[in-house]
DNA sequence: TTCGCTGCAAAAGTTTTGCATGCAG
DNA sequence: CTGCATGCAAAACTTTTGCAGCGAA
């Protein structure tokens, strides 16, 4: 649970949190990373990047999803603390954006669903889909459908 | 929006849905889909099966999604009607079984959300991820971590 | 009969692995 | 120094596509 899975600190792991961390409200995919890695002149293979990845998201400091169909496998930073975790996130399925909430209701529903399923939820690994505000705006003044 | 991809109505495409509403308390592989429907003398190709996967997916009549590293996607049927989408999911994260919630809770914050961030929620979207009762007895009883 | 659907196999992508070398500690 | 981490390239997978033939309407 307070795993250290970064046995040994290189500059190819620092880099690739920080790039996570710098994106964190948008969606990346692997090889977003290694190219845009690469071209800031940082030594870094895809292999190191896929194995970080998991290790990260096994630690639970990224989160790993699908939007759309186009892309299959997108990483999001979350957050490397536990009050990190303890809110939930919406998502723009439009733009990737991710919004973290704190809320009130959401603790209420928690516990009325182990109260009435005996189910315990994870709030930390919860994701509301939607449009945010800045894409419901556009889509309405295009009034179109173009997704990503 | 009340589109009918199904321009013909082939056994395979029958095949398929059946087998996705048969379980649709469980998630499954595509590749699960193709060698169970084989075995039971269906023939049907797996690209038949990504096709028409992907065509009810913008459906909205099944959900893709990542449950852990190890599997990469699967699919679950969550409803062609309406009213089937009216509520949210409860996915265990061990079991992968799915439960259909609907809760007032969840509308008002749905409400909320639009009112604070002008986030407009998709609640045919969202699934909160824990741990079923019979998981959490079955964890509590060996107390171990198997995962799936 | 028509033309959308299917299966096959090849192609395109994505992720993992083996191994020699590099570099953090 | 030691041995974990890296990069490369090949392997393993997953998903998509082209095309000839099938079969639902």
């Amino acid at each position: 649970m307070s795993g250290e899975k970064l046995q040994r600190n290189t500059h190819q792991k620092t880099a690739i949190l920080d790039y996570m961390k710098a994106h964190r409200d948008s969606h990346i995919r692997a090889e977003d990373i290694i190219s845009d890695l690469q071209s800031q002149g940082e030594t870094v293979g895809k292999a190191t990047v896929y194995r970080f990845l998991k290790a990260l998201e096994s630690e639970g400091q990224i989160r790993r999803y699908t939007i759309s169909d186009k892309i299959p496998a997108c990483y999001q930073y979350v957050g490397d603390h536990p009050e990190c975790r303890e809110h939930c996130h919406l998502m723009c399925t439009r733009c990737g954006r991710l919004i973290h909430v704190e809320n009130p209701i959401i603790k209420a529903f928690t516990k009325q669903t182990m109260d009435e399923d005996g189910f315990l939820i994870d709030e930390s690994k919860t994701v509301f889909y939607g449009l945010c505000r800045e894409c419901r705006e556009t889509e309405a003044a295009v009034g179109k459908d173009e997704d990503l």
